[in-house]
RNA sequence: GGGACUGUGGGGUAGCUUGGUCCAUCCUUCGGGGUUCGGGACUCCGAGACGCCAGUUCAAAUCUGGCCAGUCCCA
C-alpha cells in the first residue's frame, strides 16, 4: 500500500487518499458528487444514524418520511428560500414521454415538501409541539468541486422539522437541539463551536441560524450541521395555523435541525492522522479486529479460537471481525490502522498458552487481556480509546484558535481567528476579505482562547458593542 | 456566466512538444502456484488501459475539430 500524503502540508490529498484507501466510499460512479457507499463505509453510516436517532428521539421527536419530489408550485411559496435554493435544484420536467404541466423539484431540503402537510396536521394547540425528523437523501446541484462526504450532490440528510406554539417555545426547541447535538458530538469525539451565523449567511428563510463548526487544520473549518429558528416565516406562506384554547387562531413558529454524512467526513478529517482514519467506537464499522498470528502448525486452531473470541464479543454487543486473510500479520496491522479500527487483538501461540490476548489500540497502546474476562476488559479498553481520541481532539481544538487584533493578521493565517466585531455587514465583509474566507458569526457559548469581551471592532475600530466573532476558511 | 487546463489497465503514472523505435512504461492492485507468517514477505506464472465520434496521414496515445467528463481560477 502506498504512503499517504502528508496531512499537514496536503490536507485535501490526504483526506481523499484516506477515504479511498480505507474503502469508505467509491467515487467512480459516473455522476459528479454522487458516490457509492461501500460495505465498510455504509457500516459507519448506519452506526452514525443510530446515534442521531437515539439522541433526537430522546428529545421527543418521531420519525416520518416525506416524498422526494415537490411540485414547483409548493416549492416557490417562500421567497427567501427560493432565492437561496433555485440555483441548485434538480428538476423533473418529464413523466415518461410527456412534459409535466407542473414540473417537480427533487428536494434540496424538505421544508416545501413537509409544510403543506403540516398545515393539515396542525389544527389545535393540542397538536403542538409537533416534532418530527426524517433521514432521507436530498439533492443539490453543486457547482463547486465535490468531495466524498464533505460536499456531495446526493446528500444523506438528517432533518428535524418542528412546529411550536410561539417564538419562545421555538427558542426552547433550538436549545434542546443544541443540547442534543452536544450529545451526538460527544459520541463522535468531535469538539466544535456553536456559532450564530451573521444575517447574510443564515439559512434561506430563517429568522436566525446557529451552525456547528469544527477546525480541521490551519484556518480551515468544517460545518457539521445547523439549527434554525424560522419564526413564522414559513408558516405564513404555508398556512400552518392552530386554534388556541380561547378560540383565537395564530401561526406556529418553526425550527429545523440538519445534519449529514459530513459528520463521517469530519471524523476522518478531525481524528485521522499519518496512519489513516480513526473511528470513535460508536461509529466504527468494526470496533475490534482479531488478527491471528499463526505458525503453520497452529493456524487452524488459532483461527478457531479467534472466531470464538469474535463471537463472544458480538454477543456482548461489540462489533468484531476476524481477519483470516493470507497476508502476514504486519500487513494486516497497517490496513486496519488505515481503516481506523479502534482496537486490534493479536492472537498467537504465546497468547493462547497464557490464556490471554494482546490488545493494541489505534494509537499503538498495547495491553494484555485475559480470555476469561474478555468482554468486560475489551469494553474497558474501548472506553479508554474513546477517552484518548476525545482528549487528542480537544487538545488540537484548543490549539486551533488565536485572537487577531488587526486585519493584516488575518491574511494567510494558520489558525481560526477570533476577532472583535461591531456587528455591521460592511465590517463583516471586510473581515471575510482579509482572511479570504468567511465570518462564521458569534459563538453561542463561551469563546475559546479569550478572556472578557473584545475592546473594539477589528475592521472599523468602534468600541461600542464589539463582540467576539469567528473568522475562518470554511471548506 | 467568463477563462485556463486535464482525460492512458481497478488506483497512480511514463510516453504526447518533434506521428513510426508502443501488439504502450513503471509502481500498485487483482487471479493462480510455491516458500513463508510476532509490524508493510519473497518468488514464479497470469489478467488488465490510450474518454467518445469524426478528420488528416502510408502510419495517430501523439496532430485537427466536435462532443462528453473532470479540475482549477475569475465573476
Amino acid at each position: 500500500m502506498a504512503e499517504l500524503p502528508d496531512k499537514r502540508t496536503a490536507p485535501v490529498d490526504w483526506y481523499l487518499a484516506v477515504v479511498e484507501a480505507a474503502d469508505l466510499s467509491d467515487k467512480r460512479y459516473g455522476v459528479k458528487g454522487m458516490n457509492v457507499w461501500t460495505r465498510y463505509g455504509f457500516r459507519a453510516r448506519r452506526n452514525l444514524d443510530r446515534v442521531l436517532v437515539r439522541e433526537i428521539e430522546a428529545t421527543g421527536s418521531e420519525a416520518v418520511e416525506f416524498p422526494a419530489l415537490i411540485p414547483a408550485t409548493e416549492f416557490a411559496k417562500e421567497k427567501e428560500y427560493i432565492k437561496g435554493f433555485d440555483a441548485q435544484v434538480y428538476w423533473v420536467t418529464k413523466g415518461g414521454l410527456s412534459e409535466l404541466d407542473v414540473p417537480l423539484v427533487l428536494r434540496p431540503t424538505s421544508e416545501t415538501a413537509i409544510y403543506p402537510i403540516f398545515a393539515l396536521w396542525v389544527r389545535s394547540h393540542q397538536d403542538l409541539p409537533l416534532n418530527v425528523y426524517q433521514i432521507v437523501n436530498t439533492f443539490r446541484y453543486e457547482t463547486k468541486t465535490t468531495r466524498p462526504f464533505l460536499r456531495v450532490r446526493e446528500i444523506h440528510f438528517f432533518e428535524e422539522h418542528t412546529c411550536q406554539a410561539d417564538e419562545a417555545r421555538a427558542t426552547e426547541r433550538v436549545r434542546s437541539n443544541l443540547a442534543a447535538f452536544a450529545r451526538m458530538a460527544a459520541s463522535l469525539g468531535l469538539p466544535y463551536l456553536a456559532i450564530r451565523r451573521p444575517e447574510w449567511d443564515k439559512f434561506a428563510g430563517a429568522y436566525y441560524s446557529i451552525a456547528f463548526d469544527t477546525p480541521i487544520g490551519g484556518a480551515r473549518t468544517l460545518q457539521l450541521g445547523s439549527v434554525h429558528h424560522y419564526r413564522d416565516n414559513f408558516s405564513v406562506p404555508y398556512g400552518i395555523t392552530y386554534e388556541r384554547a380561547d378560540g383565537s387562531r395564530t401561526y406556529v413558529h418553526q425550527t429545523t435541525f440538519g445534519l449529514s454524512e459530513r459528520l463521517i467526513g469530519a471524523i476522518v478529517a478531525v481524528h485521522g492522522d499519518e496512519r489513516g482514519a480513526a473511528f470513535p467506537t460508536e461509529i466504527a464499522p468494526y470496533e475490534v479486529v482479531v488478527v491471528p498470528v499463526p505458525t503453520a502448525p497452529t493456524r487452524a486452531a488459532l483461527e478457531a479460537t479467534a472466531a470464538e473470541l469474535a463471537a463472544r464479543l458480538d454477543r456482548a454487543g461489540i462489533r468484531a471481525f476476524v481477519d483470516r486473510g493470507d497476508e502476514r500479520p504486519g500487513a494486516k496491522y497497517f490496513r486496519w490502522e488505515l481503516k481506523g479500527v479502534p482496537l486490534r487483538l493479536e492472537l498467537g501461540p504465546r497468547e493462547v498458552a497464557a490464556g490471554r490476548v494482546t490488545s493494541v489500540d489505534r494509537f499503538g497502546r498495547k495491553g494484555s487481556v485475559s480470555l476469561a474476562g474478555l468482554e468486560t476488559e475489551i469494553a474497558e479498553r474501548l472506553r479508554e480509546f474513546d477517552d484518548e481520541l476525545g482528549r487528542r481532539a480537544r487538545e488540537r481544538f484548543a490549539a486551533s484558535f488565536a485572537v487577531a487584533t488587526d486585519l493584516a493578521q488575518l491574511a494567510g493565517s494558520d489558525r481560526v481567528r477570533l476577532v472583535g466585531w461591531c456587528g455591521s455587514e460592511a465590517c463583516g465583509h471586510a473581515i471575510e476579505k482579509a482572511i479570504d474566507g468567511a465570518l462564521l458569526g458569534t459563538p453561542e457559548g463561551p469563546t475559546p482562547a479569550v478572556d472578557g469581551p473584545p475592546s473594539r471592532c477589528i475592521a472599523c475600530g468602534t468600541t461600542e458593542g464589539a463582540r467576539w466573532a469567528v473568522a475562518a476558511q470554511p471548506v
